[in-house]
DNA sequence: CGGGATCCGTAAAGATACTG
DNA sequence: CAGTATCTTTACGGATCCCG
């Protein structure tokens, strides 16, 4: 089917023809959040198969969109191409038009801790916290012990790690939430503020941390776009 | 698999899972177009199946992208939502990416004279031409016989209609030509004073017209955008 | 003729297991 | 870690048919 194929010429058709195949959107989205790595691009689509995935990089490849470093059978290390980053555009409009238009209870009905967390992980902006390595942990109430507690090990030099088993560092700050509240703050439908207010959400440990927690705790990056719906 | 889902509350994903199913961004970009009818559509895009259509009308529908009127075994008209006219700015990197990245051969291999005359139809200006009804004739060469004229009646007033079969009208200007050098003058490929230079274009008839051509014969959408391969 | 619905063979995707 | 292999389920393409 991929070779039969929408026989237009305009531009359009030809650009879906490459990127409207099942997952291939959010394998660019990934990419373009910094994933170079297989397992990585996994972690990121939890719910593609390796099988999917790979042949999904392959046609990136041979579409001109990634380039794939590392030759076969070494470990594959993917990048995007110039045609790639010029994708970032085309992916922010699918963000944003998300945003704005599909309900958020629809959102919220597809909550992934994992995920979540994979994503602040990213987004953490370390600039307002400590010069030493500050050490977060979250606390999910009602999930399985195994994906209740999670860490953020922020170090302003080289960066945060997500841990989903106990470092065993001293923790600054303790999270403890519902994956529901984490995940409507994370979008921006909802305040740390009213969240806090309302009880769903306790911060304790440093107090500058917890006061500070709406500047170093970066947002999905489409929170700020307005909803329609 | 429609119902087994990406599974992420990144507004990315669920807008990809909405938009990236095989044929969906088309069917926008035919509505967006212009085209509210069922076989309007079809023509738009001839290589769908009105089963396929069907089942991405009622889709784009539930998402809240379109509305149908007309009751159930009535005529059919669709029309985009807001959230659907929304959708202009993602069509169109689409668009803009395709016609920058995507290889104008392999563009010019999908050559489509319906479809050409189609998107011909819906561009023309008639703004520069004269006050009446003017009736240009393009003849295909190499084309079988049943594809090879076509005739584009412009009325300033009631707008312009498209005939493969002659309407018997007096023609004011004749396009001789081949498919493939009318499409790459649609598409911005190449100019129609070059392909007048070495004969892959002739015109006869009003010469007002004829001089005019750039002026009216609106080009595709995307053939301003600089092309990067 | 416009606007679909049905049926069937092929092609793509999901799940899971397995390997260098 | 970075993928293949295999098997089952689902989606798509194409032809045909239906109905007002």
């Amino acid at each position: 089917m991929t070779n039969a194929s929408y026989k237009q010429f305009c531009p359009v058709a030809m650009a879906a023809e490459i990127l409207c195949t099942r997952w291939t959107v959010v394998v660019v989205r990934e990419m373009l959040c910094g994933s170079t790595r297989f397992n990585d691009l996994r972690r990121g689509i939890p719910r593609i198969s390796p099988a999917l995935l790979s042949q999904r990089l392959k046609e990136l490849e041979s579409a001109g969109v990634i380039v794939r470093k590392g030759g076969k059978g070494e470990q594959g290390d993917y990048h995007l191409t110039p045609a790639g980053l010029e994708l970032k555009p085309l992916v922010e409009s699918f963000g944003l038009w998300g945003q704005r238009w599909i309900a958020s209870e629809l959102s919220l009905e597809n909550l992934d801790v994992s995920l979540l967390m994979w994503d602040m992980r990213r987004r953490i902006n370390p600039a307002p916290m400590p010069r030493k390595t500050s050490v977060i942990q979250f606390q999910y109430s009602g999930l399985p012990a195994a994906r209740r507690n999670w860490w953020l090990v922020v170090d302003p030099k080289s960066g945060t790690d997500l841990c989903s088993v106990d470092p065993g560092h001293e923790v600054d700050l303790y999270v403890a939430t519902d994956l529901r509240t984490m995940t409507a703050i994370w979008m921006g439908l909802e305040t740390v503020r009213k969240a806090l207010g309302d009880g769903r959400l306790k911060l304790t440990g440093d107090r500058k941390l917890a006061s500070d927690i709406q500047t170093w705790l970066g947002l999905s990056l489409f929170a700020p776009t307005k909803r329609a719906a």
